[in-house]
DNA sequence: ACAGTGCTCGACCAATCGGTCAATATCGGA
DNA sequence: TCCGATATTGACCGATTGGTCGAGCACTGT
C-alpha cells in the first residue's frame, strides 16, 4: 500500500516521507501560498513536485480536492502552532506578553501557511472552505478571552472592558504586523519592522498602561 | 472624441458617465474585487460591462493594463477616502476617536476598493503595483503619527511610547476588524461585529486608559 | 515465474484563455 | 451628403487550461 519508502523517485535526494501524496501536497502548498488558486496550474504543481501531471490525478480527483487537502493540512498545522502560544502560567500580564510574542513568531515562522489560510478568509468570490480557517480562529480567540477573563476576576485587570474586544485588538495587531511588514519596513519613522519581539512588547505595554498619563484621567470631552 | 453622452448602449438604462472606458473600468473593478486576477477572464469583464471582449482592447492594450488602471483608480479613491478621516481639530483624544470611527466606516463603505488594494499587498507572487497601495498607507500613517506626536508634545499623551507603534495598532485594529468581520460575527462571545462604532469606541478607550487599574501600576514581573 | 495491484507516464481531449483582425456601425464636422 | 475618425463587433488564432485514457512500470505475495 503506502508502505514503500527510501526509494529514489525524482532527481532530488529528498525522497523519504510518505512519498507521492506528500510530495504533491508539499509542492501544491508552496505554489498555492504564493499565488491564488487560478494562478496555479496543475502542470506547475506537477513540475514542482517532479512528477507528471496525470500522476496527480491518481491521488486527487481534481484540482479543487487537491487545494482543499492543502488548505486542510495548512489549517491544522497553523491551528496547532497558534494554540501552543497560549499557556496560562503566571500573572496575566506575563501570559499576555508571552502570548503576543509567541503568536506573532508563529505567524512569521510559517508565512506560507498564514497566507494560504488568510487568503481563503478574504476571498469572497469562491468560498471553498472557510470552516477550516475559522476553527483555528475560534481556538486562539476563546483561549485568549479566557485568559483576559481570568485576569479580570483575579483583579489584575480592569473589569470595565470587553475581553473579546481586547482579544480582537491583540490578534489584529499581530496579523496586521504580519501582513504589512514589507510596507512598514521601508517607511522611515518605523523602527520595529524587523523587531517583532520589540513590537509586541510595545503593543502589550501600551495596552496595559494606556496612552494617557496616570495624572490626568477625566479631561476628555465627548 | 469622448464627449458623446446619453446614448443607450447595452440593455441597461445606466448609460451616462464617460461611457465606454468608465463602463469597462466599473465592470472590471467589480469582478476584480471579488476574485483574483487570473480568476477573472476578459470575457467575463466584457459580459459584465455589456460589450464585446474585443472592444475592451480598444481602450486597454491588454489585461494587465486594465487591471493596473482599475487598481490605480481604486487606490486613489481609497486614499482620498481615508485621508478625509483625519482632521486635527479639538483635543487629541477626540481626534483619535473621530479618526478611528471615520477610518473604519470608510473601509466598510467601500469594501470592494479595500479588498482590491489589500489583495495586491498580500500577493507575493506577482507584485503588480504595490506602489499604489503603499502610498495611501503612508498618507494615513504619517497623518496619524503627527496627531499622536502633537498629543505628546501638548502633554495630553504619555511621551514614553512610539507614535508609529500606536498608529500601527490603531490601523491594524480597524483593518483586522474589516477583514475578519464575517468570522467575528458568528462567534458567540463577540457582540460588536455589527457595531463598528461601538468597536472603535471600545478600542480607543482601552488604548487611552489601559487594561490595568490605575491603583496598581508596578506589580508586573519581568 | 506468474498474476495482481498500485504507480507513473505520454498522448490526447474539449474548453477556455488572452489577444488579433478585418469588417461594420456610428459619429461629428464640412 | 459625404468623409475621416472613432466605436464596436464576430470570427478567429495559438497557447494553455483542467481532466481523461490506456499502456507500461515496479512491486508483493504466491
Amino acid at each position: 500500500m503506502l508502505g514503500a519508502e527510501g526509494r529514489i523517485v525524482g532527481d532530488l535526494p529528498l525522497a523519504i516521507e510518505g512519498e507521492g501524496r506528500q510530495r504533491i501536497l508539499a509542492a501544491a502548498e508552496k505554489l498555492f501560498s504564493d499565488k491564488a488558486f487560478d494562478a496555479v496550474s496543475m502542470n506547475a504543481i506537477a513540475l514542482q513536485a517532479g512528477i507528471s501531471k496525470a500522476n496527480i490525478y491518481h491521488y486527487f480527483p481534481n484540482k479543487d480536492a487537491l487545494y482543499l487537502a492543502v488548505l486542510r493540512a495548512a489549517s491544522q498545522s497553523l491551528r496547532k502552532l497558534l494554540n501552543d502560544a497560549v499557556d496560562a502560567h503566571g500573572a496575566v500580564v506575563d501570559v499576555l506578553r508571552h502570548f503576543a510574542r509567541c503568536h506573532l513568531q508563529a505567524l512569521l515562522d510559517r508565512p506560507e501557511l498564514v497566507r494560504l489560510v488568510w487568503r481563503e478568509i478574504l476571498e469572497k468570490g469562491a468560498p471553498r472552505a472557510q470552516e477550516f480557517a475559522e476553527q483555528g480562529f475560534a481556538d486562539v480567540f476563546s483561549a485568549l478571552v479566557a485568559v483576559l477573563e481570568a485576569g479580570q476576576s483575579r483583579g489584575e485587570l480592569r473589569v470595565d472592558f470587553d475581553p473579546a474586544l481586547v482579544a480582537t485588538l491583540l490578534l489584529g495587531a499581530n496579523v496586521f504586523f504580519f501582513q504589512s511588514r514589507d510596507i512598514l519596513r521601508h517607511y522611515p519613522p518605523i523602527t520595529f519592522a524587523d523587531d517583532p519581539a520589540g513590537y509586541d512588547a510595545g503593543i502589550v505595554e501600551i495596552l496595559l498602561r494606556g496612552l494617557i498619563p496616570e495624572s490626568s484621567i477625566d479631561t476628555a470631552s465627548t
